[in-house]
RNA sequence: GGGCGAAUAGCUCAGUUGGGAGAGCACCUGCCUUACAAGCAGGGGGUCACAGGUUCGAGCCCUGUUUCGCCCACCA
């Protein structure tokens, strides 16, 4: 005998309940439990070790446990592998502050006493978000848990780095890269977030070496024009003809720079003349390789002046900007200043203004890379969703430039490259001792770190042992569906699949799911400044996980941003509430009812056949619409199925029968509500996994938890059952209406006539008047042949398909206020009557619509028209009677 | 400059093979009916941004326009 369900629903005992007895059973480890049915496995995207859950990895992580849930529950065997990110400059920078807050700085701790802080943060801070995903329901396989800088994935690093290099699609070389003064570090063209800014444009006027005239150049940065090497105008453009190969002089700094001609020169620009600083940006830079300039470098790496910037050395950059702008005034040369919106390059992790410095850095080649993976794309070796995302994908493909993979840090996989005195560079997978070429011992390895994102590419192998195990020995390899934000489309999926492509031959994964932001409920983003952000552990812990992941994934589509309410969790905390009652109702009314009893072989009722039927629809609507990924949809299915079908019209049709003394009815019915329910709640249960496997569990069954069992098979879809019972429930509406408008107190029973025009509706009203009593709330029934004299009394009409329902309501009725509202009731049915003949006279609508929807639209014409013709009866025998 | 998305009820959003516009919340009316007042029953509310087009038929497909948002792009 089961417990009984109690009055209320415990979120939180019960989740922390279920997770462990999952979790101790290993429902979670991959096991194919239907023969046949293959692999499912998907690689979350780690979050950074240290940090918090927040309300957009819940609606990721929601997303990917809702599909692994489903796959198992369909016998896949399924794999779900978690994992959590390093992050390099994040958690570097998260460390440092604190470091600093105790008064330690940074070269004083050294490398080694740095990284060892780091650990000790990791080991603290690391646990917290397994906990969290735990308590969000993700029903992950945690012993294969990774982390990005486990010894395995090193091995991965430097098997991808150094196969690459020998390849040649990895080099080192000085070019011109993005700086953050801030975070000490280079940054990747993707790491820096171009904000237009209101800035000006300053026009300086730089006096010819022969003495003869000037040339004014425009700027937006006027301090970088201590590193100017050249002025630069269109070859073609006549103003400046007579200028080009003359040299000039570089106001305060007074270095003589040649005016040289280049095509990518803007005439139209500001005054067609444009100065060359080859060491500060990269138009420049490339312009300065053209024509063989030097490249002089101002700046310092914490964004002052350098020795090369004369008076201003020491100076901050912006600081050196006014000094400059003031002194240049000073000797007349600063002729105007406009106001100008020009873009600015942000770093993405601390915002600061990013500085273009040349520096000696490593390289991913991504040109080759990049072709294989639109090719894989065009082959749908990888589809996306939704498929837009293949058209962003391919297009940053297309433009995309090389990576810039090495970053100044000291927290993350070191550069398997050393280098010896005598000039030689090893790159090498096993840490050399010594020099190769001169066997000196004295080589010292690379001092940076890789991009953060080079380690996440290969995520979907590293995690699964590779390179120790060969690719074929990979448990999960390709895996199934990668989950992510849109947001990091480019950081992160095109780089596992190029560099997957490129290191396995493979795309780790045959669909990209992308979801969007998760906004405030003003459609902002949510940002520690504004404190507008959603915690989902307060969330989880005022309402329960299953409520806020239902809320997270309904009414939302994917590939698009949502905005997050609170009342919506209010909402869907109701329909936990509602599903929990109806179970307990149906418990209570179960009895000793066992699973084995279940009998749906005879004396099924219209409403059993009805939502068997809609049951039916519902579990293959479901399939349906997960299999495409509109998991939205399927929530929203699934709740106005348990709420409206079977909450309000099943239950409520069931009880007349629980409550009789007809054995064979009880039984049929309490067979109906248990293979319902429990169906259901197996539909339900990738949405809300914790509710579900407590009722299931309160509900006579022989599978041992709701996680695995078989996913439902409903064969009982039946179009005739569901049409007559629609008649039915627009009867009973009918009824409630008149009633309520009438004044008829709920409690009050009331009489009904039926007159049937058919036999079929005869039959269907007879055998129904248990149903039509109870939920109409009717005392006396009389269903007769419509070919029967109709009451003469007075009585209220309502027309349905087939029949007209009289309710003989003495002294609560208005004669002319009923003949009133038949007459408008008139009106509305002619309107649909013409509506019908209309399109049915419309020859080229009979001839070309679709034969069924012709004869639907025929249908509806001759019932319209029937019921029609009884309103008008019966507004003239009322008008007799008057 | 290029690309993408959004525009549907008072608010937030669904509406995926084109066949009479939906939900939640809010609002109005009546109900403590023995699963649930976190509920039940009934009700009001929409020229689906605008203009054309394709089609027997368009919220949905095509073209253009407007407003908002996002992404990409080296015009100093």
């Amino acid at each position: 005998m089961k417990e009984q369900i109690p009055k209320n629903y415990q979120a939180s005992i019960t989740e922390k309940k279920w997770y462990s007895v999952w979790e101790e059973n290993g429902y979670f480890k991959p096991l194919e439990r239907k023969p046949g049915a293959g692999k499912y496995s998907i690689m979350m995207p780690p979050p950074n070790v240290t940090g918090q859950l927040h309300i957009g990895h819940a609606l990721n992580m929601t997303i990917q446990d809702i599909l692994v849930r489903y796959k198992r529950q369909q016998g896949f065997e399924t794999c779900w592998i978690p994992g959590t990110d390093h992050a390099g400059i994040a958690t570097q920078r998260k460390v440092r502050d604190a470091v600093r807050q105790e008064g330690l700085s940074m070269p004083e701790l050294g490398r080694e006493g740095f990284i060892e802080r780091v650990w000790q943060w990791v080991n603290k801070y690391g646990t917290a978000i397994t906990g969290q995903l735990q308590a969000l329901g993700c029903s992950c396989d945690w012993d294969r848990e990774v982390f990005t800088m486990d010894k395995q994935l090193s091995k991965a690093v430097r098997e991808a780095f150094v196969t690459l290099y020998e390849q040649g699609l990895i080099y080192k070389g000085s070019y011109i890269i993005n700086w953050c003064p801030e975070c000490g570090t280079t940054l990747s063209d993707i790491e820096v977030a171009h904000v237009d800014n209101p800035g000006k444009l300053y026009y300086v006027a730089y006096p010819m070496v022969d003495g003869v005239g000037e040339i004014v150049i425009a700027t937006t940065r006027p301090e970088t024009i201590l590193g100017d090497v050249a002025v630069a105008v269109h070859p073609a453009d006549d103003r400046y003809q007579h200028l080009i190969g003359k040299k000039c002089i570089l106001p305060i700094i007074n270095r003589q720079i040649p005016i040289i001609a280049d095509e990518y020169v803007d005439s139209e620009f500001g005054t067609g003349a444009v100065k060359i600083t080859p060491a500060h940006d990269p138009n420049d830079f490339a312009i300065g390789q053209r024509h063989q300039l030097p490249e002089i470098n101002v700046m310092n790496e914490n964004a002052t002046i350098n020795e090369n910037g004369g008076p201003y050395q020491g100076m901050e950059r912006y600081q050196c900007r006014q000094a400059l702008l003031q002194d240049l005034e000073g000797i007349g040369l600063l002729r105007r200043a406009e106001e100008h919106q020009h873009s600015v390059g942000h770093c993405y992790r601390c915002n600061t203004t990013v500085e273009p410095l040349i520096k000696n850095q490593w390289f991913v080649s991504m040109k080759p890379l990049a072709q294989q993976a639109v090719e894989a794309a065009r082959r749908e070796d990888v589809r996306f969703v939704p498929d837009r995302f293949e058209k962003t994908y391919l297009q940053w493909l297309d433009k995309i430039r090389d990576w810039c993979i090495s970053r100044q840090l000291w927290w993350g996989h070191q550069i398997p490259a050393w280098y010896c005195a005598c000039g030689e560079m090893i790159v090498s997978r096993e840490t050399p001792t010594a020099c190769p070429k001169c066997g000196s011992k004295n080589i010292i390895q690379d001092q940076d770190v890789f991009d953060t994102w080079f380690s996440s590419a290969l995520w979907p192998f590293s995690t699964q042992g590779w390179p120790d195990k060969p690719l074929s020995d990979l448990d999960f390899y390709p895996t199934s569906t990668l989950v992510t934000g849109y947001d990091i489309l480019f950081f992160w999926v095109v780089r596992m699949i190029t560099m997957g492509i490129e290191v396995t031959k493979m795309v780790p994964f045959d669909t990209v799911l992308l979801h969007g932001l998760v906004r405030d409920s003003q459609g902002r983003k949510m940002s520690k400044s504004l404190d507008n952000g959603v915690d989902p552990l307060e969330a989880i812990a005022e309402y329960g996980a299953d409520v806020l992941r239902f809320t997270l994934v309904s009414g939302n589509t994917p590939g698009n941003d949502m905005r997050f309410h609170l009342e919506r969790l209010d909402a869907n905390r109701n329909f936990a509430n509602k599903i929990w009652n109806a179970a307990r109702f149906i418990q209570l009314n179960l009895v000793d009812f066992a699973w084995d009893n279940i009998d749906l072989s005879g004396n099924l009722s219209l409403a059993d056949r009805w939502i068997l039927s809609r049951y039916s629809s519902l579990t293959s609507e479901v399939d349906r619409v997960i299999e495409r990924h509109e998991l939205g949809e399927a929530a929203r299915m699934l709740y106005e199925f348990l709420w409206s079908e079977f909450c309000d019209w099943y239950i409520e049709m069931a009880k007349p029968r629980l409550y009789s003394d007809c054995e064979a009815d009880k039984h049929t019915t309490r067979s109906v509500l248990i293979t319902v329910l429990s169906g259901t709640l197996q539909l339900l249960h990738p949405f809300m996994p914790f509710i579900t496997e407590e009722l299931w569990q309160a509900l006579p069954h022989d599978g041992e938890s709701i996680v695995i069992a078989p996913w439902p098979q409903a064969d009982f879809y039946c179009n005739e059952t569901e049409k007559v019972m629609e008649t039915l429930m627009d009867a009973i509406r009918a009824i409630r209406n008149i009633r309520q408008e009438a004044d008829v107190k709920p409690s009050q029973k009331i009489r009904a006539v039926v007159l049937a025009d058919s036999d079929e509706s005869l039959q269907l009203f007879t055998s129904n008047t248990l149903y039509l009593k109870a939920l109409a709330g009717l005392g006396q029934l009389e269903i007769r042949p419509a070919a029967e004299q109709a009451p003469q009394e007075e009585a209220v009409t309502a027309v349905v398909r087939g029949a007209v329902i009289y309710l003989p309501l003495a002294g609560l009725m208005d004669l002319n206020q009923e003949i009133e509202r038949l007459q408008k009731e008139m009106v509305r049915l002619k309107a649909e009557v013409q509506r019908a003949a209309g399109k049915l006279n419309n020859r080229s609508f009979v001839d070309k619509a679709p034969a069924a929807i012709v004869e639907q639209e025929r249908q509806k014409l001759n019932d319209y028209q029937l019921q029609l013709q009884a309103v008008t009866d019966r507004a003239n025998a009322l008008a007799k009677l008057k």
